[in-house]
DNA sequence: ATGAATGCAAAGGTTTTGCACCCCC
DNA sequence: GGGGGTGCAAAACCTTTGCATTCAT
């Protein structure tokens, strides 16, 4: 029985393309460290050092990831760091400007990408579960125009597009 | 401290727009039921009364639903329904074209609507939780022109934007 | 009679929460 | 020292699955 769009996970080796390029980093991450004292201060929140860990693994982390994902990453230099404690960071680290969340698979799990100024949407590959970027302004006034007509004030959106990558096979 | 977009359940009187106009079913429920029968016949699979029962609530709900929404008015008629006969029905149905998936709120729950033929996306309401819809050929067009460019086949899309009513309070 | 459909309960997977303890400011 | 931060385990939530039973054809 077919499944909704990607609540099977695909296999990474379904797919030939390419993987998406890294991000450049926009930010160093005496920056983003700078801007999330900046943001904890704001709001009589604290440094942690298990704080600083989670936001180093983030930084290190390449494209589009999961908890799970994360997680292991900070697991390599600090084994002991509870998933409670991780998803606690997260809403904290979205409000800070470090981190954003990318999409949710159909199955119920989150992606999150490190944040950038670049507003981009997001296409994953049916084949493969990788996620690819794009920007389109046309896409993004169109929604504005739309909303405003419509008499919302946008607040956030989320296109994703689902598309088989040509190069299978 | 605030969370992701629609994660909190908005209570419903933080809004007073009014709610969307329920969709002009396109088909009669005569015309859906023997699209159901011809697609059950083609795949060697079985009428039952719960499956009808279920179709039956489906083309009763207006607008958009959860399975729980859909599982209560289920319940008004047929009090015995298990919810797993409820969720292992959704996929049939939406191959049959009966029923298709709306959207994922960020807490996971999935939102229906009974399938018609116009393709809209939706406008999530960021003061009441409620769903509304719109139509534009010119996001499609780029959508379709954006992933031909990156050479993707577009399998299908979700495209969610957050707003406020403006005529909140 | 044969395989699909169902109910019940248990299990699944991700995320959240309660509580006692720890640590930053 | 006080309030935020953390670990652990349990709970919450939506959804899926195993299994014995019932039903449609």
């Amino acid at each position: 029985m077919m499944r909704t769009l990607n609540s099977d996970k695909p296999k990474r080796s379904a797919c030939s393309r390419p993987s998406p390029e890294p991000k450049k980093s926009s930010s160093t991450k005496k920056e983003v460290l700078e801007k999330l004292d900046r943001y904890l201060k704001s709001q009589g929140l604290k440094q942690s050092s298990i704080r600083i860990d989670i936001v180093e693994a983030i930084l290190s982390m390449r494209g589009h990831f999961s908890v799970a994902e994360l997680t292991d990453k900070i697991h390599n230099s600090s084994p002991q760091v509870g998933a409670a404690t991780i998803y606690r960071n997260i809403p904290t680290l979205i409000e800070a400007g470090v981190l954003q969340e990318t999409l949710k698979t159909d199955n119920g799990q989150a992606y999150y990408e490190t944040a950038d100024d670049d507003h981009h949407d997001h296409i994953v590959c049916t084949d493969c579960g990788r996620i690819f970027e794009f920007h389109e302004k046309t896409i993004e006034k169109e929604q504005e125009r739309i909303t405003k007509q419509m008499h919302f004030e946008t607040q956030a959106h989320r296109h994703v597009i689902y598309a088989s990558c040509s190069y299978k096979k």
